[in-house]
DNA sequence: TAGATTGTTAATCGATTAACAATC
DNA sequence: TAGATTGTTAATCGATTAACAATC
């Protein structure tokens, strides 16, 4: 049953996607769990251990083959479709978002932006206007967006998680530093770049 | 000794300060295991294990001085004093993390902008003038930083971490979305938007 | 004092690793 | 076949939690 297996597991499958996808870009067919693990800097038992979770992917004595690979990690990890994403907050950080290039080939388009900021409502970053703010309801409602991607002040984002879980959203991106809380069934991953740097300088001399 | 605290330990320790300053704002003096736990959503066992490892900071019956702890957790993560960061990359990620105002009061100031696209070197973003790629070794060594942030496309990053860490870099906060390689000693913290929503997916219905 | 909360221990729980039979 | 690598088991390792004496 999935809902047993461990969800750092899943937080793995991603990165071991990603690499596959690099050594499919250098042109390799075949992979093993050691070629992946001395790349990722984890051990290839634990490679092994956490694909074994949804199945056998691998041959005896040659490895993963990686097109097949990718396709399984993309299937689990139900990236088999695009998922539309609500931007909300248009300031620099917003605008950086929407113009990156990474998302798309990586499942994820963005289909709406909000902004509460009569300056940017109604501009266009990429092709895509900015919505008034008091529209998110609605426009997530209406879209049926599943995704939610938070880049506005601290103050203010806890009032906007809620408004897009009202309107249906189940999982957020959240670039605030500040710990939300949701109900129950609503995924949160947290981007908070400072505290990051703090984690690190522990270390420092 | 200090190298043997888990390093999960470690990383939870700027959520805990993070938190801190929020209860701080809004006027309080003192908090309890339990307070904290609830608005992060862990357990109260957890906050006081973790605190434990560096020594007693709270009060029986009382629970935590706000400013004291803050200031303990700030020593412990040597954010007593302000760190000078290079910035790699001056694209729509690089100008949104340069423009970013979050950094300095959790201690941290962007001192140094790097691009290899001349007509980004020379402007300036804020009141830092991009300088040119080919300056990294020699500026990060002559101002001794010890912290870089990388914002460049993927297929320079492994690069441009090589140059930094051979000027002297220990710490990387790389928003590339590839797993660098670099020698014993230096800690990279990774930032990839994409692998954050694909580890949400999976639990989408 | 009575009530509350810490710091810490021991138990539990979960994740990682080592090892190897199976087999390509 | 000989060599290599998977998938899986069991052992080890590490992290979390429950419980409570100490004490403010």
């Amino acid at each position: 049953m999935a809902s047993e297996i461990p969800d750092i597991v899943i937080g793995r499958l991603p990165v071991y996607l990603r690499e596959l996808s690099r050594l499919s870009e250098e042109g390799l067919e075949i992979t093993s769990s050691h070629q992946l693990a001395e790349r990722l800097g984890i051990s290839s038992a634990q490679i092994r251990k956490d694909l074994s979770w949804f199945g056998p992917f691998g041959k005896q004595g040659t490895g993963y083959n990686i097109p097949y690979l990718r396709e399984q990690l993309k299937k689990i990890l139900k990236l088999d479709h695009e998922w539309p994403v609500a931007l909300i907050g248009a300031g620099d950080l917003g605008r950086a978002l929407a113009r990156y290039g990474g998302f798309t080939h990586r499942g994820f388009r963005i289909v709406m932006i909000f902004d509460n900021d009569p300056a940017k409502i109604g501009s266009y970053i990429g092709n895509i206007q900015v919505q008034a703010a008091e529209n998110i309801e609605e426009q997530i409602r209406a879209g049926q967006i599943q995704i939610a991607m938070i880049a506005v002040p601290t103050s203010s984002a806890q009032a906007i998680a809620d408004t897009v879980v009202k309107a249906g959203v189940r999982a957020i991106l959240n670039y605030a530093p500040i710990t939300l809380s949701v109900q129950n069934g609503v995924r949160i991953q947290y981007i908070d770049p400072a505290a990051h740097l703090q984690h690190m300088t522990y270390y420092l001399g």
